[in-house]
DNA sequence: GACTTTAGTCGCGAAAAGTGACTAATTCGC
DNA sequence: GCGAATTAGTCACTTTTCGCGACTAAAGTC
């Protein structure tokens, strides 16, 4: 059996929380008091008889008093580059907050993707294959609409995708794909947002489908 | 022999070497003389000063005398399963190998995927992970061309793609994604293989493309 | 009431993808 | 030698998907 002093682990798990504030991504970080103007990522060592999921999680309650809605372990972060706890390497996590249920604690704030701190190399690295993780989950996980109240508008929805995505998107090419995934319902419910025709509210509710049966694509990076 | 570290690590350097045998996928295991009975994925602990991928492909240089054509890390696995080391998380990885190039050294062997030994369960997990990796990887890298040798047929191309899809390929359709794709280019040599009219050989050459340039898609796993 | 703004839909043309059928060149059985 | 079998390679047709502009609908503004 293996019991081990928890004390001495050579790892430390680090977790990029990111979340919707207003019009741009945000990441949660910390300050802490022994090491000096560097923000860092939340982490913390773990504990034995943790799994790495459970250490993760964790490190968000202590952050936010809530779990993420959604998260995904990144990898295993190296060697080189310094880290705020002396750890070897960093097995890194990426989770989303919807914001309005996210209070930081003391010692937390929130930083806007635009307007980062300077902070350690891998960390920086992480936070990179985080953006990259969320990216390439938005197709396979339905995981904007986690970051939307339960219920919300289309164009609301686009916004998010274009958020998370970096980029805009066709209105009518959105909706037909959103259609043909049977991925939302409509609410009996409109809302009137200032000027313009009011939106009617639709819920996340995904149906069953038959898996898309595709052959091979190419879709290399150009060379 | 596998030497004991100098300096403990509470991690170790797990990889699965894959590679295609014939008709089928095979990984490499290990029988390590101090565990009993079971077989092992090739690991070691690393040491100081190295980076995780430089500790990975020495695994896999130790195990069969060439580093892989292709690596990728999988991240960390851990706590609650058992390994063949101590150690409290594996970092994992997968490589690719081409079968030709690759002989074993004492106490390696390669294993069909059909036909795999009893194993940790954390190493099984890996395993799985690997393959799920592979698959993913498939259309963003050019991982099955240089499982093959330099100069291949189309046929032996697709046949590769089906080995690492584990699913059938209509042959016109493989044919228009390659050649959209501009990753092949024809020799003027043929070969003759037993019956059957003789196959052009081609040879991996990408062009640079313009990058693909699509909307959303929602390719949401059925819930 | 005309204009602006946001929501929502339609439909066309182009591109991509699935598929069966066709031609081409070789070996094998007789 | 000759037809059947086998593998390679291509074509053409259909269906699906996608980008996108243009349209209608319903609200506020002046």
């Amino acid at each position: 059996m293996r019991k081990r002093p928890s004390r001495t682990s050579s790892y430390s798990i680090d977790v990029v929380l990111v979340t919707a504030m207003g019009n741009e991504l945000a990441i949660l970080l910390t300050h802490g008091s022994t090491e000096r103007e560097r923000w860092s990522l939340p982490w913390r060592t773990p504990q034995t008889g943790e799994t790495l999921e459970a250490a993760a999680v964790r490190v968000a309650q202590d952050a936010l008093g809530e779990p993420p809605i959604w998260m995904e372990q990144l990898g295993a972060f190296g060697d080189a580059k310094r880290h705020p706890s002396d750890s070897e390497i960093s097995v890194a996590f990426v989770g989303l907050v919807p914001h309005e249920t996210a209070s930081p604690r003391a010692g937390y704030t929130w930083f806007p993707m635009r307007d980062l701190p300077p902070f350690s190399p891998r960390q920086r690295a992480i936070v990179e294959a985080a953006m990259r993780t969320i990216q390439g989950r938005l197709d396979q996980a339905p995981i904007a609409f986690r970051l939307l109240p339960s219920t919300f508008t289309l164009s609301e929805l686009q916004q998010m995708y274009e958020l998370l995505l970096g980029k805009r998107l066709h209105k009518a090419s959105f909706r037909r794909a959103l259609q043909a995934a049977w991925l939302v319902e409509p609410t009996d419910e409109w809302r009137s947002e200032g000027r313009g025709r009011p939106a009617q509210l639709f819920r996340y509710a995904p149906k069953k489908r038959r898996r898309p049966h595709r052959g091979v694509r190419f879709d290399f990076l150009y060379p």
